[in-house]
DNA sequence: ATAATTGCAAAGTCTTTGCAGTTTG
DNA sequence: CAAACTGCAAAGACTTTGCAATTAT
């Protein structure tokens, strides 16, 4: 992404008009807005092409809010969810990742090594649109994860 | 509640027989066969349709074997699975359902109602093939499970 | 005999929840 | 001010593990 040479240099597009667009979603939903969840908000923005636990974003929090505390981050992930802003995916084991809404997508995870590959929604569209078709099953967007063996360590076996 | 023979070996086929295969395997691979187990791989083979918990499998065999602890039955559900002769799909959210190796499905788990519905492999196989081809991923045979709603939520909303 | 299995209790993960005190709008 | 958020601690669901006692082979 090439970055426009004005006088931003905001990486990208513009991150932080993106975190006060869902800080005022928030606000618009009846919520309040704390520099914690404007933190969360602004964490999980900037890694959105990483899916992120809510571990993940707790670290990253804690860095600037030391005092943040983990069901603060699931409450605010929670709220987030319920605007449509981060989707949650179950990836098996009780492990959950959350990115932001934008390409919708689903997950590829090695049982081997862990890594998790992004695969755009249009690769599993013949498949959903089969499930709908002779299940009457709707398959939520971002919640597919299909674990099996990665290509590197599929090789190495 | 067909089961009782007659004379007849089993008509679909035979359980016994295929309760005794899979524990010689287990004592083939240098373990032993206890009366615990028999019951876990007895109910688990005769729940081939359906897919159970280890709380499910517990329950069942505690009829018969009160003192049979959880432990024991993840314990053998790991041994099995090793084996290859359970396949263990996690469905999300921590819980995973059991299930012998025989016909390759996937499973849809609805997130309202908790409906479980199973699809066969086929439906599947062109996505599959999608991702072996196009990211080296190969896919378990038996653990793709997919979040969404079920027909009957579906059209209730 | 000896290595595997078992029950039990305890720990481990990840997530959720009840409360009382704070803060936002 | 009232409603919403927060930290904390505790609980919850599911699964795993360390041990000493038991049991299959």
């Amino acid at each position: 992404m090439a970055g426009h040479s004005h006088t931003h240099p905001d990486p990208g597009n513009d991150l932080d008009g993106r975190v006060e667009a869902v800080l005022d979603r928030l606000r618009a939903d009846g919520g309040r807005v704390t520099s914690g969840r404007r933190a969360i908000v602004l964490s999980l923005l900037s890694a959105r092409d990483h899916h992120v636990t809510a571990d993940d974003l707790a670290r990253a929090v804690q860095l600037d809010h030391p005092d943040l505390h983990l069901s603060t981050i699931y409450r605010t992930l929670e709220a987030l969810e319920q605007l449509g802003v981060v989707t949650r995916a179950d990836l098996g084991q009780g492990r959950a990742v959350y990115h932001p809404v934008e390409r919708a997508h689903h997950h590829l995870v090695c049982e081997e090594c862990g890594a998790l590959t992004e695969v755009p929604e249009e690769v599993f569209a013949p498949l959903t649109d089969a499930l709908r078709a002779r299940y009457g099953f709707h398959a939520s967007s971002h919640h597919i994860a299909v674990s099996g063996q990665c290509r590197d360590c599929a090789s190495r076996a």
